[in-house]
DNA sequence: TTTTACTACTTGCGAAATGCAAGTAAATGG
DNA sequence: CCATTTACTTGCATTTCGCAAGTAGTAAAA
């Protein structure tokens, strides 16, 4: 149960604690990358729309392998590359990530660029989505970590 | 609609843009004083558990402000003092932060402290949860923006 | 009335985190 | 073998945060 960030909480309140976390700018980005967005190597986080810096990147990867929201394995067709993904910790978060997802769709609307099935999804039936996402990722692991039973 | 942080995003993902205005540790603890805990003055924030500093106290609150989600209002009984208070945009929050105390309570629990009769809504009902708090919210409201129809 | 205390900030500066761009080591692919 | 890819690491400038003192306005106490 290590506490991962520089804000050490003297807090007991469970938002404080899960801020202490998750509660920066990049982690939940890179939680988002794993979940709903299919990118499991570095390189493809690293080139998402945002622009992490590869220091910081390589530091939230860290954080979050220790906090034991995420791990990796060998990619199964090249030893020099790397697959993440979430673990039962950190998929939990999908339902923060998801009411996240709907406030800015709420208030933020201008700005934010959702496809339409998904938008639909979103307002009318989030729970769906929700299941339709731990779907993706059970067969997805099913897919590479079936060689292994490795913290599945 | 304004983007009212550093991290002027490049992206259009509603997450990215979520982030945008409350992904660091200290503007979500203010909205969570707000929302949960009946902190409205800028002495009771300063004064929680966690410790913020009074310049980024200061700063989230004009920031929280500047994004449409907080408002405030002179103090009835005093002039030196004043109250903030959540507007709809960030009362719209709570979904967000209740998933958040869930997480904890399920994935963080030694180092969480919860009031067992809030605890057993946050893990049995959170949907009655966020009811109760925001209707807290509304009698709030009743009482001290009640002689001003502001931003109501 | 003057003095003291409270309130919500502001400020100066050191510490910590982030961002940029170059660099490195290991594993391919040609 | 050389060139490329991959996942980082590093040095340094910039930005943000944390600490503690300071400020201006509004009471409350003497």
């Amino acid at each position: 149960m290590a506490q991962t960030t520089e804000h050490a909480s003297r807090s007991s309140c469970p938002l404080a604690c899960t801020l202490d976390v998750i509660g920066d700018h990049w982690s939940l980005l890179v939680i988002r990358d794993l979940m709903f967005l299919g990118r499991h190597e570095y390189k493809d986080m690293l080139n998402a729309e945002e622009g992490i810096s590869t220091n910081i990147l390589s530091d939230r990867l860290k954080r979050l392998e220790a906090g034991g929201l995420i791990d990796s394995i060998p990619h199964p067709e090249s030893g020099r590359r790397k697959l993440y993904y979430l673990l039962p910790k950190g998929k939990d978060l999908v339902h923060v990530l998801t009411h996240m997802a709907r406030w800015a769709n709420q208030h933020l609307s201008p700005l934010v660029r959702i496809p339409p099935e998904k938008r639909a999804l979103l307002v009318n039936k989030p729970d769906k989505l929700i299941e339709i996402t731990l779907q993706q990722l059970d067969e997805w692991e099913k897919q590479f970590l079936k060689k292994k039973n490795k913290k599945g």
